[in-house]
DNA sequence: AATAAGTTGTACATAAATGTACTAAATGCC
DNA sequence: GGCATTTAGTACATTTATGTACAACTTATT
């Protein structure tokens, strides 16, 4: 039996009392929830031994995603999907941790550019081999097919989220 | 342009730095991560109005999907997907607030039951109209065979990491 | 019955995330 | 130039979530 059954028998419960209540929507939100929930705690659990959690890892990887591995706080937030204000207190603790470097703009004296550190690149260079393990493993239920199925349908009900 | 656009590209500029890394299982994680976030400020948007959040949201419709609206707080833990530790504070609030009742069990004085109260049942069903519109705005994109698919999909993901 | 082993739930300390208000700097307008 | 408006970033207070330890109780074993 699948972790998510019980669910789908709630679900039948509240559309006996409110038949109005979409199945389908509401499968999918709670289908999304649940998966979101493992996979962010799967990373966490692998991040720990490396000192960091989940949320600094995604900022670390946006840094290393981009050409010369630089990006502004807003910027950062946008791209890492957190608020602005989270964005100060995780990179104060990255660059306490030395893995990021805090330094003023010259154009904009407003602005501040994120860098990833040489002692940075070598922690995301360390702990790759064994993300790339779990994402593998988190994703591999799936054929090559269904994956890019998947990839399409996913991408079609974000877009039409951020357009309503 | 997407709003996941940015994320795609930052994905192959880290591939071309680190070539292992699985395209796929990548873009699905962040997918889901991203359509879980936007899913969940909506919801949050929508329940303030109403004084409750959507932690406490799903808390409140897990009783009502509960034949006799009555669960334990392990079991609402379960199907919440909450630690214990936070369904007592969430309960606790949703007592306070005249939603939920909480009483000792007979059978087992362990036990706790946790039971949806009139004013909690008249408050779900008076904000389910405008959840149920939320959520049929959400997956509106979606065509009836591309939600059944989409759903299979993801059933088949979260199987798969339940088992791994 | 006595005791060990396991469950259930909560309290408390800690960590993580958010909202609000504010400062500093840039931009546009007169 | 001076003044209003907008933007970037952060500090602080508050809210939300988690981890750990514990107390109360049941169940199993002998």
């Amino acid at each position: 039996m699948s972790s998510f059954t019980p669910t789908e028998q709630r679900l039948a419960v509240t559309r006996g009392r409110y038949p109005g209540f979409p199945r389908e929507p509401a499968i999918l939100v709670r289908l999304i929830k649940h998966i979101y929930k493992r996979v962010h705690d799967d990373a966490n659990a692998l991040l720990k031994p490396w000192g960091i959690n989940h949320p600094e890892y995604n900022i670390l990887m946006m840094l290393y995603g981009t050409e010369g591995y630089t990006l502004n706080p807003s910027q950062l937030a946008d791209a890492a999907g957190e608020k602005s204000a989270n964005i100060t207190r995780l990179t104060n603790e990255l660059c306490d941790k030395g893995l990021v470097e805090r330094t003023a703009s010259d154009e904009d004296r407003r602005k501040v550019t994120l860098t990833l550190t040489a002692k940075g690149l070598a922690m995301i260079e360390g702990f790759l081999p064994d993300i790339c393990a779990l994402l593998e493993r988190q994703a591999g239920g799936l054929q090559p097919r269904e994956s890019a199925q998947l990839e399409r349908l996913l991408k079609k009900f974000l877009d039409h989220l951020d357009q309503g």
